[in-house]
DNA sequence: AAGGTGACAGTTT
DNA sequence: TAAACTGCCACCT
């Protein structure tokens, strides 16, 4: 398949939009996109986003409780904590650090 | 064609 | 208060 279907393409352009040091949760991509319930379907659309291009920021998008559940998917498991604290953020135990601090939200910070 | 899986989240016990 | 279960919807076998 060339392309992914539009949903997983609105999830790949939100997660683009996240800023550098700043994180994200798939429920929060979900509810942006208006499918609340698609928290699941944003963090499968992920799964492929180590082949799209440009590479999408997945690093930058955990779970509800700031744990990095999707490190295991990148080419190296440390990959994910590696980035995150490359871009100033600190990760203790696979948890972010402050995560609401750093939280993201795509309906707030793009006033849909 | 049908069933099972999964980078989650909310609710209930 | 913390831990466990169910619900959801698309993709894969």
């Amino acid at each position: 398949m060339v392309i992914q279907k539009d949903f997983f393409k609105d999830v790949y352009d939100v997660v683009r939009l996240i800023p550098k040091g700043r994180v994200t949760s798939y429920g929060a991509i979900a509810n942006y996109l208006g499918d609340k319930r698609g928290a699941r379907m944003v963090g499968y659309a992920m799964n492929a986003a180590h082949q799209q291009i440009p590479a999408v920021p997945a690093h930058r998008v955990l779970n509800r409780a700031g744990l990095l559940t999707g490190k295991h998917h990148f080419a190296h498991q440390n990959e994910m904590q590696e980035l995150l604290e490359s871009e100033g953020l600190v990760v203790n135990n696979e948890q972010l650090v402050d995560f609401n601090l750093y939280f993201w939200d795509p309906n707030q910070e793009l006033n849909l």
